[in-house]
DNA sequence: GTGAAATCTTTACACCGTCAAGTTTGTGGG
DNA sequence: CCCACAAACTTGACGGTGTAAAGATTTCAC
């Protein structure tokens, strides 16, 4: 083995490198020649393993829906006892996974996924995704914390708020008069009660 | 005059072919060299009236903000004597500006503006926008419809939650199944609900 | 072991953003 | 009037990018 090929598993090394990019320089950086030689590999190795740069991108957006899922379970385990904190802190872990790794966050959620028959693992970890907050939300509706109704409906309007406010965040659109003023937890929490039945305006 | 020098209004005409090209190839194609071939000027012609692409991106920025402005101000008057229509309808504009045209609104909220002071323009288009808003929101709170409290934080609350409704609609990353069910508009007006008094959970 | 398949390199092409230098055109001071 | 100067635009070049094609190397099934 002359340490040229067969790299073992280049693949998933393709991602890593990938994400060490993202987290050092930005998604406008990410080009898939600057991957490859950070895996220390031919700048065309990467289409052995990746028909596109979309499939790359696609790759490590499902990764960022793993690694969310990750997150955010935990604490919903860990707030199992009480829906209400359970909806809170989900939604604050969405919050911090993106404030932490913004980058990241963004190629996630950047809506690669124009025929969603192109990359099945990517949707099948946006719906175990979507699924979970689906729960949560219900186990909320089973208490009596949230309105009845189509709970799916439900979990959009609050995902929008939650979606919305990363967004401006993440793109300085917030005034910085008014996070001067409130943090993103005052924000996400003002939000959150609107949808709380008995705490509502 | 060789028809070849001095264009007469090229920054201008510039920024017309980009939004051409944006309307009709998306985001991803646009480039500074096909937005000089299509206004019919060399590929460097550009950087006599932008510094950068980012420039000229903050350009068409803002003039989607100035559209935005334009449509959303116009629905304003028209509700005026109604602040709760008023809401609903300059909200569903926002959305309409989105789904009419996705790339310029994209690229519009995409968060070009890391320093603020580069871009002065941009900035008070922006700012503008959101003071619109924030009049509206005003208008609500003084006829009991919002509560009483903070204008501003009230407003990013209902701004997230169409932000990232539009955002999550242009990704393609609401289940279908849902949409088949419930149109983006009855999803803009239940999550509004929440916010008024007295129609709450 | 041998051939086929998988993996990786090399080469090549068109396109991209940007810079430097040169060319054309409009303009204002003498 | 004209001429120097500034603004607007072209040309050419550079390095970087995605990707296709062809060749080299390794692994694996038989």
């Amino acid at each position: 083995m002359t340490d040229n090929y067969h790299h073992g598993d280049l693949k998933n090394a393709l991602i890593q490198a990938g994400l060490a990019i993202l987290s050092q320089e930005g998604v406008q950086a990410l080009s898939l020649r600057k991957v490859a030689k950070h895996a220390g590999v031919s700048h065309a190795a990467p289409y052995s393993h990746f028909t596109d740069k979309q499939a790359l991108i696609a790759a490590i957006a499902t990764e960022g829906y793993k690694k969310l899922y990750e997150q955010v379970s935990a604490v919903a385990v860990h707030y199992q006892a009480d829906p209400r904190s359970q909806l809170i802190e989900t939604a604050w872990a969405y919050v911090q996974f993106a404030i932490d790794t913004p980058d990241h966050f963004k190629i996630t959620f950047s809506g690669i996924v124009e025929r969603e028959h192109d990359y099945p693992d990517y949707v099948e970890q946006a719906q175990k995704n979507f699924a979970l907050i689906v729960e949560v939300i219900e186990s909320c509706q089973r208490q009596n914390i949230l309105q009845q109704g189509d709970s799916e409906l439900l979990m959009v309007s609050i995902w929008s708020g939650l979606h919305g406010l990363i967004h401006l965040l993440l793109g300085n659109q917030l005034p910085s008069k008014l996070l001067n003023r409130v943090s993103a937890r005052e924000i996400l929490l003002f939000q959150l009660n609107h949808f709380f039945v008995g705490d509502t305006p």
